[in-house]
Formats: C-alpha cells, structure tokens, sequence
RNA sequence: CGGUGAGUGGCGCAGUUUGGUAGCGCACUUGGUUUGGGUCCAAGGGGUCGCAGGUUCAAAUCCUGUCUCACCGACCA
C-alpha cells in the first residue's frame, strides 16, 4: 500500500474527549472516528487490525471444531418473549419497531437465535455435539459508552454456542474452547490471565473471564502468590480468619460522638478495629419486604455480587442511602449499634472475628469501644478481596491487578434449551433436552486492549500478528532523487511480491513526518532508504519495539523481513 | 438515571466575568525555501459561536428552555 492511495488521517494532538491510551492513540494514528457516543467508524488502519484479529480468532475456533455460520443483527421479539429475556433484559437491549409494527430488537448476544436454529435443524444426538460461532456486530444499549471502542455500544463480538446431550459433554468443550481462548490471546502476543467468574445475567453455573492485564484495566482481578488461583475480585471468596481474643477490658461507650470514624481518629484505634454497616432491602419466600444490616470491618468494602447471594436479599442488590437508612433506623448508620439491633444482622466473617471492636452506641452521637460480639456469632463472606487477603486455595496472599476482560466463556445448562424446547431423541428414541455452552469473545475491545498492552510515547507497538502492517518503507527525499525512488521501488515490488504487507509512504513530505506517522501507527518494522546508506548499496533497518537499527545490503532486505 | 464539567472552522484552544458583530496554533490550498526526526517565509480557503426562544440599538458574551458530548457511580465482550 502507498500512503499517497491510502487514508492515513493521522493527527498531531490529542481529542479531547479521549481519557485513556488506547483511545487517544487509536483517534491520534487514523483507526477509529466517532460517529455518535459508543458508535465508531473504523478507518483503513484499524480495520486492518480488527480483521487481523478476527483471523487469528476464526482460526483458533476452526481449530477447536467450531463451525461459523453468520446471524442477523435484528431480531423478532417473539424469540426473547419465548426465552424470558424481552422482560429480563432491560433499557440495554435496543428495541425497535418495522413498518408493520412489528417489534424487533438489535441483537445484544444470539442465544435465542442459535437455539431457535439448532431446535429446527438438530434433531438426533447423532449430530451432538455441536458449535457453531460467528464474527458479527453486536448492539448493546450501554448505560455509559466510554473509552472508544473499549466500550462502545456496536461493538465486533465473536460469540460461539455449543449443544450437548450430556454435561459432561458440555465440560469437554467448554474445555476446548479454554484451551482455543488461550492459544488466540497468545498468538496475539497479549499479557492475560484466565479467572474465575461470575456467570451473570446469561445465566448457567461454571464461568471464567479472559482479561488483558492493564492498569487502565476496569474489572479488578486477584491471584494467589503460590497456587493457580485467579479470579474476578467479584468471585474472589475470602475465607474466615481466626476470632481475635478479647482483652477482657470492660466495654465502654462514648457519648457526644461524631461517629466512629471520629472516635478512631480521637482514640487512636485503626479503621481495620471497627466496624461499619449497610442497609440492604429483603423480600422473604412469601414476598414480604423488608431490610437488614449487613455489617463490614471498616477498611473493607462490601461484595455485591456475594451479597447478592444471601438468602432473602432482594435482587437486584438495593443498598440504603445514608438518609433513607437513617429513616428506617431512627438514627444515622453511625450510631446504630449493630449489637443491639432491631432489624436482621448479617455480620461478615473479618467482621464477626474481630474483638475489642469499635462500633455505633446505639443512640445518636453514642459510640462503643471494645465492643465484643456474643460467643456464637455465625458470618459469612460478603467483603471484597482485597491485596493480601490469604488465598481462597490456602497458597499464599492473594495480588489484585487490573484487567480489561475481552473473553468470557460459560456454561449455561439448560437455561435456554428449556425455556425454547431446543432438545433432541436420544439413542432410545426419547426427547432429551439439550445442555449449552456459550463462549464470547471481544473482537474489537481486543483491539483496544493491545494498545493499552503496547505503546510508548510515540504511539502504538503493535506485536507482529496483529499489526496493520508489516513494513513501513521509508524513503528519504524520494521527489528529489530517482536513485531513492528505484531502490525504494524495487524494495516495495519485492516484498509486495512475497505478500508482506508493506505500507510505503510515498508522500512529499520531510523525515521527521514520516517517522512519526510511521511510529505513530506502529508498524513493527521499518526500511529506511536515503542518499547516505545507498552509496554502500544498503539501506537501515529499525525495530520498532527495541528501537534497534542495523544496516542491510539491499539485495537482503527481502530475505532479512521475511524472517524477523 | 444521579453527580461534575464542556459545546466557538477537520483537531487543539482563546474570547464569555465587564454585550459592540470572531481570533490563535495545527491541518488544508498556492508559491518559494528546507531536506536523516513534526523546516521557514508569504499569500489564501473554510465558522448561522450546539439548537430554539427571550432581553437589548446591538448577543459567542446576559436570561429561559432544549439537545449533544465527556468524566465519576450501578451493568457488560
């Protein structure tokens, strides 16, 4: 390609709307333009590395036995009313209506398509089990696109939906599909970890989420030092920690208290000694509404997800303002006494271990010090993990990192099979319904990703497999110089002629604009062909990622590029 | 949806407090100059100042409404 027939629209400063990396880079080096907030046009140079990436994730499903097929984007509402989802889904799921008044919705994910499909087209375990993926544009109504293409609301989603007969069978492909995710974040030379992860609103039990480590990174994940564990901090369980013995020191309240925060400050008494409450709303198996305290160590941050998990919490999770739980209290959350409380107590497990503990007095602008809970105290685990928390494997302290999560791979039971009837006859000739798997993963988010993975000041580094190009040829003063212009020529049929994708630029500009706009880009390899070096009958060559240069004979560029 | 902030040529911004009819840098066009790291000089083209209404002799500037966008919180590939 030559930038003179190219769209190359590279910029020298930065849009302003763009906060991370990743975007300004991308707007700044010509891949992506916004349209309209979450929706993205996606010039020659990212589209190139969209599709690089596509490949490389087609070619691993194929691998892995997937079978692409390709569905619409709109979809008839009957399918979601079928699943449930028309209700379930919300304000995220874009609906519109045809010319006849028709609902339809822009698909967000197609487990209603595929499973309408596979019910028409699969009727004997004979054909079990199946997968069948596609590469295709997703539309979610996001609450908050942010961060370019990271979170756009059109989005490239490569989304596979696996049928089986038995759950066993299921485990083996969902394994299949681990293995096939890994090799695709290799191949694409990212930095990522597989965890464990909450299966969400899809539905199903086993779960894990692939992320690209980045400290723009949105979710927060947790390792073990010593053993394999990783997960979604979500998902991170945290196990109880040993009950600390009291002093014995007779517990004492302080009355005209700011609060505890306040009385730990005054006292002198760590944050980890005390505790802090949440108003969270119930509703019981009969349907009646209520609330219930849930209690913290105050350097410890509620999980909603586990605390979603508790018996009789209402779903979604609602937590009590300071205002409305003071209503329901009588008094602000900062004096409400959490030993002596009129609605239920939940206490966490680092929270139930605590002894000599600082807490609400009970009355407003009362506070308790060594505070003790009575002796048989149950708790359970609903705080965050946090930074060297000890492992759920009992392997070490746990580490949490940032990561942006660009797969996520399920096992989603029967959930849909059910609710669409998409079963088949079995060997003994009886209707069986089928157990699914459903594998995602974010094509273009991906893209986003390796950005935030590989630049420096100058732009991006993108790792070879997925670069727009190859080569950049640079050469120097080519309008000048027909010497320039025929080696440069020549190094450019050459190399187009073993198909290395080579981006020459060929326009009239000086030095300096070319190496910025090549570097910018971040072509991983470049050939610079000048006056100096062609006295030898040679020309440099320069790395983009070690910025190492070295000179080649020009009869050997061809050879050296086609091995680097 | 709640909180914060912003809308002025393609991009980055000034001008708004104190109304007087729009400016700078980049980019673009033309000519010259320069040529191994975003040269320099000159001459140009391009803006209903988000939109609507109001106040005023006069509105980018003041008032009201509205739309859009970004950032911080709850959802997700």
């Amino acid at each position: 390609m030559r930038t003179s027939q190219y769209l190359l629209s590279t910029q020298k400063e930065t849009p302003a709307e763009a906060e991370i990396v990743s975007h300004q880079l991308m707007l700044r080096a010509g891949m992506i333009r916004k349209l309209a907030s979450g929706l993205y046009t996606w010039l020659p140079t990212g589209l190139k590395v969209l599709n690089k990436v596509a490949a490389i994730v087609r070619e691993e499903m194929d691998r892995a036995g997937g079978v692409e097929v390709l569905m619409p984007v709109v979809q008839p509402a009957d399918l979601w009313e079928e699943s449930g989802r028309w209700d379930e889904y919300g304000p995220e799921l874009l609906r519109v209506k045809d010319r006849h008044k028709r609902d339809f919705v822009l698909g967000p994910t197609h487990e209603e398509v595929i499973t309408s499909l596979v019910r028409n087209e699969i009727n004997s375990y004979k054909q079990l089990p199946v997968n069948l993926y596609q590469v295709q544009t997703k539309f979610r109504d996001e609450v908050r696109p942010r961060f370019g293409v990271m979170r756009g609301r059109e989005f490239t989603m490569k989304d596979a939906y696996s049928f089986h007969l038995t759950d066993d069978c299921l485990g083996s492909t969902y394994q299949k599909m681990y293995d096939a995710y890994t090799r695709m974040f290799e191949r694409m030379g990212l930095e990522f970890r597989a965890v464990i992860a909450d299966s969400g609103a899809i539905g199903g039990s086993v779960s894990h989420e692939f992320h690209v480590l980045a400290d723009s990174g949105e979710d927060a994940i947790a390792f073990s030092s010593g053993g394999n564990f990783a997960a979604n901090v979500e998902m991170a369980a945290v196990p109880a920690p040993a009950p600390q013995q009291p002093s014995g020191t007779a517990s004492s309240f302080v009355s005209n208290a700011g609060g505890v925060e306040a009385v730990c400050e005054s006292e002198g008494i760590a944050h980890d000694r005390a505790v802090k409450l949440v108003v969270v709303s119930t509703e019981d198996d009969q349907g009646e509404k209520g609330h219930a305290v849930l209690v913290l160590r105050r350097d410890h941050t509620l999980n909603q997800v586990k605390a979603e998990k508790l018996d009789n919490v209402a779903l979604p999770l609602q937590i009590a303002s300071d205002d409305a739980a003071a209503e329901i209290l009588g008094m602000p959350l900062n004096f409400v006494n959490p030993l002596d409380c009129p609605l239920p107590v939940i206490v966490d497990h680092s929270a139930a271990a605590l002894a000599d503990f600082v807490c609400g007095g009970g009355e407003v602008n009362s506070v308790q010090i060594n505070a003790n809970w009575p002796q048989a105290i149950t708790s359970v685990d609903i705080r965050n993990a946090q930074a060297g928390d000890p492992s759920p494997d009992g392997d070490g302290e746990l580490t949490i990192k940032r990561g942006i999560e660009v797969g996520h791979i399920f096992q989603l039971g029967d959930k849909y099979s059910k609710a669409m009837n998409c079963g088949v006859l079995n060997e003994s000739g009886k209707h069986e319904t089928l157990t699914m798997g459903c594998y995602g993963i974010g094509v273009s988010r991906i893209v986003a990703a390796a950005i935030e993975q590989n630049h420096d000041k100058f732009g991006v580094i993108w790792p070879d497999p997925i670069a727009p190009f190859k080569v950049a040829l640079i050469p120097m003063n080519m309008h000048k110089s027909q010497r320039i212009k025929d080696a440069a020529e020549a190094i450019y049929a050459q190399l187009t002629e073993l198909g290395i994708e080579v981006l020459f630029d060929d326009r009239k500009e000086r030095p300096g604009v070319m190496f910025n706009d090549m570097e910018l880009i971040g072509i991983p390899h470049s050939i610079v062909v000048g006056e100096r070096n062609l006295d030898n009958q040679q020309v440099e060559y320069k790395n983009r990622r070690s910025g190492e240069k070295q000179l080649l004979d020009v009869e050997a560029v061809a050879a050296f590029v086609q091995q680097v």
